[in-house]
DNA sequence: TAGTGGTCTAGACCACCGC
DNA sequence: CGGTGGTCTAGACCACTAG
C-alpha cells in the first residue's frame, strides 16, 4: 500500500497489507475524510489509489463491514454508517474451564436428577410431544467449594437419547453437551432476577438478593436438544471488550 | 467443489463456492469424520480433494476458526476443537433506535448536568489528573414515556472538548457520543444489581429490585473518552442468538 | 529447517440491483 | 442496462513455529 499521497507520515517501506489498509480506511472514518453517510470510492479505484490489489481492499473493507462501520451493497457501494452500532462477543463459557482460569479448584454437584413429564413452558421450549418425558436435572458449579453458578436444566431425550445413561457424577451436564450434542443454532436472554427462596438456598444467599441469570436454547437442526437456566451468584459480572 | 465421492447425496451442481465448502467442513467436524482433538488435512490437500482453489479452503477454514470450532496454527496445521466454545454477539444499541424499533415512542430527560471534580473511582477509570474537572451527566431514556433506562455517566472533557457547550436537550449523550466522539476500543461489564434507593425512585420501582446493569468504559488511542454506568428497568431482557 | 497457514496478485466471471 | 461488490482461481512469496 501507498498511501504517502494522503498521509506522508504513514507511509510504511513494509510490503502491502490488508491491515495496513484497513487502519488507513478507518483513519478516513474516524477524521471525517470520509463522511457518515455518504459513499466511498468504489474497489477498483481504491485499489489503484493505494496500488493494492482489488482483493485486498475487499479484504479490508469486508473487515469494517463485519465490525458494522460501513454498509455495502451491489451496485450501490460502500457507505460509512451513520451510527456506528457497538458490536461485542461474549463468550459462553464451560464453568469447568471459566472457574479453573481464575485459579478456583473446580467441583460439580449434582443436586437433582429426574426423567419425568416437563412442565408446559418447557414442553413448548423444547416443541415436545404432550405427555412425553424430559431428563430434568440441576447442577451446581462450585469455585474453591463456593456456589459459583446453579444450572437449571431440561434435555430431550428424543435427541440426546444417550443422556438418559449418563449419570454426570464424573462430568457435568454443561460440559457432556458441549462434547456430545454439537448444535447448529440456538437463542441466549441475559436479565436479572431477585433470588427466589430455593435458588437462594441453593446459591447460600439471602432471597431477594439480584442474581445475573441466563438462559438458553439451543437445537440441532430441527430438533431441540436442552434449555438451561443459569443464576450465577451474586456479584458475577461478565467482561469483554469492544 | 466435488463432494460426490464422500456424500453422494450433498453433491450440487453448481459452480464451487466456499459456502458449500464451509458446510461439508460443518459436517465432518458435527458428524465425528473429523475427531475434536485432532489434526485435519492441510489447506493443499482438502483444496485438491474438493477441488478448488486453496484459497477456497482457506476462507473456509478461517471463518471456522473465528467462530471458534477450529484452532489454526502455522506449521502445526488445523485441529478440531475439543470443546467448542459458543459465542455470541451483542449489538450495545443507541437506546433511542432500540426503544424505537420495540414500537414505542422515545423520549429522554437530562436529570442531571454538572462540570465538577469526580469521584476518585471514575478519575482513575477516566485516568484523569488529579483535581481535573469532568462532565456528568444522568440520563433516563423512556419508552412511552415509561422509564426504560437510566444512564450515569461522565465524559473526559479534555478528549471531548465540544461536549462541554452541548446541552444534550435535542439529542442524547448517549447518541450524541456515538456521532461525535469515535472510539477505538472499550471495556463492557455486565452484571446484575439490587436497586438502590435513588436509582429506584429515577426507574420509578422498589428498592431492592434486581436490575440489569451495564458498565461501559470507552477510549479514542491512550485518551479516555466516557465512561457509563446503565441500569435498565426491571425485567430487561438482553437477547441474542447463537 | 521444512512444512504449514497467511496473504497478495492479476485476472476473471457472476449476482445483484439502482438507474 | 451497466456498475458495484462477491467470489473463485492459479501461482507466488512469506511468517511462523514444531520438531
Amino acid at each position: 500500500m501507498n498511501v504517502s499521497e494522503t498521509s506522508p507520515e504513514t507511509t510504511t517501506a513494509q510490503s502491502t497489507s490488508w491491515l495496513e489498509v484497513r487502519a488507513e480506511f478507518l483513519r478516513r472514518i474516524n477524521e471525517r475524510v470520509w463522511i457518515p453517510g455518504e459513499a466511498i470510492p468504489n474497489e477498483a479505484e481504491l485499489a489503484q489509489e493505494l496500488d493494492c490489489a482489488r482483493a485486498t481492499v475487499n479484504r479490508a473493507l469486508r473487515d469494517l463491514a463485519e465490525k458494522g462501520l460501513v454498509t455495502r451493497k451491489r451496485r450501490a457501494g460502500t457507505r460509512v454508517k451513520l451510527n456506528p452500532p457497538a458490536h461485542v462477543t461474549l463468550q459462553i463459557p464451560i464453568y469447568r474451564e471459566e472457574i479453573e482460569e481464575k485459579g478456583m479448584a473446580y467441583r460439580h454437584v449434582i443436586l437433582q436428577r429426574e426423567i419425568t413429564i416437563p412442565p408446559n413452558v418447557i414442553r413448548h421450549r423444547l416443541d415436545l410431544a404432550e405427555g412425553s418425558m424430559a431428563l430434568s436435572i440441576t447442577t451446581m458449579h462450585l469455585g474453591d467449594g463456593r456456589p459459583y453458578a446453579l444450572d437449571q436444566r431440561w434435555i430431550n431425550l428424543s435427541t440426546v437419547v444417550e443422556a438418559a445413561s449418563c449419570n454426570f457424577d464424573r462430568i457435568s451436564p454443561n460440559e457432556w453437551l458441549v462434547q456430545n450434542a454439537p448444535y447448529s443454532h440456538g437463542d441466549i436472554a441475559f436479565f436479572a432476577e431477585n433470588a427466589s427462596q430455593t435458588v437462594a438456598e441453593h446459591l447460600g444467599v439471602n432471597s431477594g438478593d439480584a442474581l445475573l441469570v441466563l438462559d438458553r436454547l439451543t437445537w440441532r437442526n430441527q430438533s431441540s436438544i436442552t434449555t438451561t437456566r443459569i443464576s450465577f451468584a451474586p456479584g458475577h459480572r461478565i467482561l469483554t471488550g469492544i
